[in-house]
RNA sequence: GCGGACGUGGCGAAACCGGUAGACGCUGCAGACUUAAAAUCUGCUUCCCGUAAGGGAGUGCGGGUUCGAGUCCCGCCGUCCGCACCA
């Protein structure tokens, strides 16, 4: 018997696979199609552990879709642009395309070493101008829709650097690499108007049946339809020639617990305040210190400026109310200012305790209704409006209503739908990236570059020792003449979000010609997307984008599908514990090994301590590179690996003795099925089991559970191994390597070749199920005293409930446990259970 | 701060509609084969008491519904992810 050596028969497949063009997508193909694609990656230089798993599980559901009898359409490709090759160039100093094209390289062969079913003839990378170009064109498609425009907005400015960062290069208010204050600065920039379609967004997640449920959720609570009122106060002085101050409420409810009301430190109200007041403006300079993410906004101390501006309650004139400045209130959500109710809202309860404002109760906590509200925990539940006056009593929902139709009435306010979701601002100040096709002239304004100049392609000559943006200080690419008027123009030098590359690149996938961005029928006969696969990192911004921009090509008629991807799957992150030296310094994987139970470092022998199992990070260095696993144990025990134990969506620790076993399991296999001795008759148990495997993988693999599937593969391996030489067993084995060959691939063809079958297993049809196999006549039923197991005994399939109660009593375990008592009653499950109430 | 998820043996997990908790794999232990080792094979492996037969406990914690709860309900705790310029 031979042995299974990977080293030999996974290239041999692979090129196989190539040479025939396996795997290659046939459009014009009558099969029913299927469009099986992963999160195409960032080429940072190396494959990690965790595209091995994404890849993985495309790859099985595109080989068994394959096998089921569609065309399938797996394609890879390269999200090649972004700033870490940016950062590469600063610190390696290498072109970013050339060291983006030696990364996608090397990351190719590495994935061609895994034996994924990729029709490579469709390979992209977004830094290509072949791509980029076409995406320029759409741009500028969108911006004769009216769907893109420009506007003034916040960014991260390192006032040391003299340039502008990305949130993660703001680290406590600082800048990554200079270290200074980081301060928030206005540009004029260029934004999708994706705020037209969040009425459709919304209502389109309804559909999308096969997305994970917590996604959905996320994408709404993103999108944050809310119904409110928006209404004017009127303030004792008039500022910039206004006397009212316009808010928005999602709890109008609450406004006769008012204490104070707040504006952005960008609102003009405040501007206009700091004109005349140092305080003031110091206080806004301090608010606009720090980074522009949410996250660091809302999470930092709650601080106010009061201005001694007052506005008035609208139910009681005389009532004012003090206007602040606050660091915690969005200039981008409403309309940039809002009332606090401090005994109903968090955030304006911390706000009041500081300020020392009042804090009046409106909603009942229960018995609890005194108008005087004690405590630093904020009641946001539900309850009864106290307090209210024409409100009390209301529950929360009527009070709403009826402030918003008092309001309308009265004239100085109205009940409005607000969202939470903001327009897609796309301009980065960055090299790396799709130049926006347009072209600023003094007379024109900005004016879209003309298709037939495009692409609109990267200067190669450009430097980055200095910070900043390359395309701002290279006159011979920036200085143009107008297309429009010929006078002399300047060109836009912000570069597109790398989320636009990836907001069309499936489309690119199922039809690239080289005149347009896609055919409209070629890319609709794959579309959309069957199973899309990747992390849960994108459920929202990446995800939401990519169904916006689809939306906005069917509004301008270039596509008909509107939703993207029909199917979505979210896969956990591959993880590994994390090894550390006694002075808190991290070690590899590969510098550890165990004496005991106990781990030491692997030269010099000091004691390691294993810490938790976190994802892979080179930070904490506990990253495996899948290169020297795949050469040592074979791309079939690897992707075995992938598949096994965890269920998908769930984090996978990685192991070395996990990996160990998925070759000691390839190895099995093989020894299986070439050991295999012809034999004769009929095995009905192992006729059963086979027939079983196949009706229940099918069924996890199109769920996506892998982990189940190779649960049962072990089981059905077990019977075989136990089964006796026979006609049933040798079906089972020949039956086998058709139910493993989405997952090894490589051994299924070695085997298929070496049963002497035609052909290649990955053109094999499925294994059918015989329901007639299927039927169990024995089962066992399990008995129970007051809910707990006492004895289990075998039945007849079908028996019936008196003759299953009859079984029961008959038991010794249970006369001896009832010991002369009768039982109360008696629930008989049919081929299940019978529980005696005693 | 806001939003979302997850929690079952030593470990990864399974358990379909509320019906035998722990399938399957890893680790560990014992044994077979071998001059020896590797590989392979066999058995055991939730915890506690017990030589055993057997008994008790048990699905993050505290309550509840039910003949019966990992699964349903209420309240906690812990961990992880996202927050619009990382991709």
């Amino acid at each position: 018997m031979s042995r299974f050596n990977p080293q030999a028969v996974d290239r041999r497949w692979q090129k196989a696979w190539e040479t025939a063009g396996t795997f290659a997508a046939d459009t014009a193909s009558d099969k029913p199609k299927s469009y099986v694609l992963e999160m195409f990656p960032y080429p940072s230089g190396r494959i990690h552990m965790g595209h091995v798993r994404n890849y993985t599980m495309g790859d099985v559901l595109a080989r068994y879709k394959r096998m089921t009898g569609h065309e399938v359409l797996h394609p890879m490709g390269w999200d090649a642009f972004g700033m870490p090759a940016e950062n590469a160039a600063m610190e390696k100093k290498v072109h970013p395309g050339d060291w983006t094209r030696a990364n996608i390289a090397a990351m190719r062969d590495q994935l061609k070493s895994l034996g994924f079913a990729l029709d490579w003839s469709r390979e992209l990378a977004t830094c290509e101008p072949d791509y980029y170009g076409q995406e320029q064109a759409l741009f500028l498609d969108l911006y004769a829709a009216g769907l893109v425009y420009r506007k003034e907005s916040a960014v991260n400015w390192d006032p040391v650097d003299m340039t502008v960062l990305a949130n993660e290069q703001v680290i406590d208010g600082k800048g990554w690499r200079s270290g200074a204050t980081v301060e928030r600065r206005k540009l004029s920039q260029w934004f999708l108007k994706i705020t037209d379609f969040a009425d459709d967004l919304l209502a389109g997640l309804g559909e999308l049946d096969q997305w994970p449920d917590k996604v959905r959720l996320m994408q709404e609570n993103w999108i944050g339809k809310s119904r409110g009122l928006r209404f004017r106060f009127t303030l004792d002085q008039r500022i910039n020639g206004q006397s009212n101050l316009q808010v928005f409420t999602t709890r109008p409810d609450t406004i006769f617990g008012a204490s104070f009301v707040a504006v952005a430190a960008d609102h003009p109200l405040a501007q206009k305040v700091a004109e005349k007041n140092a305080d003031a403006q110091a206080f806004i300079a301090q608010c606009q210190a720090g980074g522009t993410s949410a996250a660091d906004i809302e999470s930092a101390e709650k601080l106010g400026f009061d201005t001694g501006i007052t506005a008035a309650h609208p139910f009681q004139p005389e009532w004012e109310l003090p206007v602040y400045i606050a660091n915690f209130v969005l200039m981008d959500y409403g309309t940039g200012a809002v009332f606090g109710v401090p005994a109903h809202d968090q955030r304006d309860l911390d706000f009041a305790r500081k300020y020392g404002l009042p804090v009046r109760r409106v909603v009942a906590d229960g018995d609890e209704t005194a108008s005087d509200f004690e405590g630093d925990e904020a009641w946001s539940g539900e309850g009864a409006l106290v307090n209210s006056r024409f409100l009390d009593g209301m529950d929360i929902e009527d009070a709403k209503a009826a402030v918003i139709s008092r309001a309308e009435e009265e004239g100085w306010g109205e009940g409005t739908t607000e969202w939470r979701l903001r327009d897609w601002g796309v301009s980065r100040q960055r090299y790396w990236g799709t130049p926006i096709p347009i072209i600023h002239c003094e007379d024109c304004g900005p004016v879209g570059v003309p298709k037939d100049q495009l692409p609109v392609v990267l200067p190669e000559d450009v430097d980055f020792d200095t910070p900043g943006n390359p395309l701002d200080r290279h006159p011979s690419w920036k200085n143009v003449d107008c297309p429009q008027c010929g006078t002399a123009a300047r060109r836009e030098t912000d570069t597109l979000d790398t989320f636009v590359n990836s907001s069309w690149y499936f489309i690119r996938f199922a039809s690239q010609p080289d005149d347009k961005p896609f055919d409209k029928a070629e890319a609709e006969s794959w579309l959309p997307v069957g199973q899309y696969i990747g992390g849960v990192e994108h459920a929202i911004l990446h995800l939401l984008y990519a169904r916006f921009w689809t939306r906005a090509l069917n509004r301008i008629g270039m596509l008909d599908v509107k939703e993207p991807f029909a199917g979505l799957f979210t896969q956990g992150m591959v993880t590994h514990e994390t090894y550390q030296m006694g002075d808190g310094s991290w070690l590899s994987p590969d510098e550890v090994t165990r004496e005991g139970d106990d781990w030491v470092h692997i030269e010099h022998g000091e004691p390691v301590k294993a810490g938790r199992v976190e994802k892979m990070s080179k930070s904490k260095k506990n990253v495996v590179d899948p290169d020297p696993i795949v050469d040592q144990y074979g791309a079939d025990a690897v992707r075995w690996f992938m598949l096994s134990d965890s269920p998908p969506e769930r984090d996978l620790p990685w192991s070395e003795a996990g990996i160990e076993g998925s070759w000691r399991f390839t190895q099995r296999l093989w020894r299986l099925i070439d050991g295999n001795e012809a034999g004769e008759g009929e095995d009905k148990d192992l006729d059963r089991k086979l027939h079983q495997t196949i009706e229940g993988i099918g069924e996890d693999i199109e769920t996506l559970s892998f982990n189940k599937a190779v649960a049962k593969l072990y089981e059905l391996t077990n019977a075989i191994e136990k089964a006796a030489a026979s006609e049933s067993r040798t079906v089972a084995v020949r039956t086998i390597v058709r139910l493993v060959a989405p997952m090894v691939p490589h051994l299924a063809e070695q085997a298929w070749e070496a049963l002497g079958e035609s052909g290649m297993v990955a053109d094999a049809p499925w294994p059918n199920v015989d329901p007639s196999l299927l039927v169990e006549d024995e089962v066992t039923i399990a008995i129970q005293i007051n809910g707990k197991l006492r004895d289990t005994l075998s039945a007849a399939k079908g028996t019936s409930k008196a003759d299953l109660e009859a079984l029961a009593l008959g038991s010794d375990k249970i006369a001896r446990q009832l010991d002369g008592n009768e039982p109360k009653k008696i629930i008989v499950v049919p081929d299940r259970l019978v529980n005696i109430v005693a």
